[in-house]
DNA sequence: TATAAAGTGTGACCTACATCACTTCAAAGT
DNA sequence: ACTTTGAAGTGATGTAGGTCACACTTTATA
C-alpha cells in the first residue's frame, strides 16, 4: 500500500518509487498532544505541516482577547500560517491541536530545495496554492452574502465529519457566530 | 523606459529583454469601454487580465440579485475568475469596468506554453497566487474581527484612491455593508 | 440641452445577532 | 472517586446594521 503522502501528491502529479523516496526525505515527523501549539503569534514560521493523525485549528486573538477560527485541518490537509511562512514576517497567528497529533513537516528551505531538484513539486504546490486561494474566495462570498443559518447549512454539509471531531464554540468562532446564536440555529 | 509588465514581473524575477520579448508575445492587448464585461456567469474564463488602463469589479449577484464585490483592480492588477480559470468550471461571477479600461492578457493556454518554455514564469505565477492567497486570508480575518466602521477605516489606509474612483456604493458592497450604514459611517 | 438614470444623504423603523447571566451535563485531571 | 473545567442550552435585553422611503444632486444619453 502506498504512502497516504505519495497518494496526496499523486492526485497531482505522477511519481516513482525513488521520486516518492526523495521528496519523503526533505520532511520529518512530528508528534503533539491535544493542546499544544505548533505555531504562536510573534514567532517566524519555518515549516508547513500536512496532518497524518488528528485535527487542529488556526485562529487569530484579537484585542478583546477573542478567539477568530480561520482554519480547521485533519488528516491529509495542509496547515501552517503561510502569510509568516511565505514573507517570513512574524505569525499574528496560532495554531493548535484540537486532538494527539502527527505530522510530517517541510521546512522552507527544504521545501526550495525539493522544488529546485524536481520542478514538478513546484506545480504540485502551485496547485494547491490555487485552490486554497479559490476556498478562502468562496469563503468570503460566503461571508458577504448568506447568514449565519445558511453558513452554518453550507459547513454542514461540506464538513460533516467537523462536526464530530470539534466543539461547537469553535464552528460558531470560524462562521462569525457567538456560541449562543449557533447553539439556537438548530432549532430553527 | 520599460515596459510596465516588465517592471511588474521583474519584481519578482529579473529578465532579459528577450526574456520579457518571449514572454510579451504570449500576451494580447485588449480595449474595453466603461460598462463592458469581461467575464459573464455561466462562461469558462480562459483569460487573465492584466490592467493596463482603467478599473475594474468583479462580483456576484445573490438569488436577490444584489451584488457583492469580491475584488476592484487598478493599473497593474491582475484579474479574471481565478475558480473558473483555474478549474475550468463555469464562472459564477461577472467582471465589468467601471471605466474605460485596456488590459493585457493571457489565455489559459499560452500561460501553460509560456511556463513550460519559461520555468521562472512558474515562480512568478506561484508568488502572485501565494501573495492573493494571504490578502484574502486577510480579508477574512477582518470580516470576522472587525466591525464595518472598522474595515472602512482600514480600506481607506489601504487603498485611497479607490475612493477617488469608484461610488461609494460598491464600496459598501465590497465590505459587506448597506451604502445607507457607510453613508453614515463617515460621521461617525 | 432636456430627460432619464445613477449616486448620495438622511429619517423612521426593523431584525439578526451579540452580550450577559445562569443552568445542566459531560469530560478531564489529580 | 472527587473535583474542577469546559461544553452546551436558554432567557432577557441591547445594538449594529439592514430595509424602506424620500429628497437632492451629479452624470449619462437621446
Amino acid at each position: 500500500m502506498k504512502h497516504a503522502l505519495r497518494q496526496h501528491i499523486e492526485e497531482i502529479i505522477s511519481l516513482t518509487d525513488q521520486e516518492f523516496e526523495f521528496i519523503l526525505s526533505h520532511f520529518e515527523t512530528i508528534k503533539k498532544r491535544k493542546h499544544q501549539y505548533i505555531v504562536q503569534e510573534g514567532e517566524l514560521v519555518k515549516k508547513e505541516y500536512w496532518i497524518t493523525k488528528g485535527c487542529a485549528k488556526s485562529y487569530f486573538l484579537d484585542e478583546k482577547g477573542k478567539e477568530h477560527i480561520l482554519q480547521f485541518a485533519m488528516e491529509q490537509w495542509w496547515i501552517t500560517d503561510y502569510e509568516s511562512f511565505v514573507k517570513q514576517v512574524p505569525s499574528k497567528i496560532y495554531i493548535d491541536c484540537l486532538e494527539d497529533c502527527e505530522f510530517l513537516y517541510i521546512t522552507f528551505e527544504n521545501r526550495d530545495k525539493l522544488t529546485e531538484q524536481m520542478h514538478q513539486m513546484e506545480r504540485f504546490w502551485a496547485k494547491k496554492s490555487k485552490f486554497g486561494r479559490i476556498a478562502l474566495q468562496n469563503r468570503i462570498l460566503s461571508l458577504l452574502k448568506s447568514s449565519a443559518k445558511e453558513r452554518y447549512d453550507l459547513l454542514l454539509e461540506q464538513y460533516p465529519q467537523l462536526f464530530q471531531r470539534v466543539p461547537k464554540k469553535l464552528i460558531a468562532s470560524y462562521l462569525g457566530v457567538s456560541r449562543e446564536t449557533l447553539s439556537r440555529l438548530d432549532s430553527k
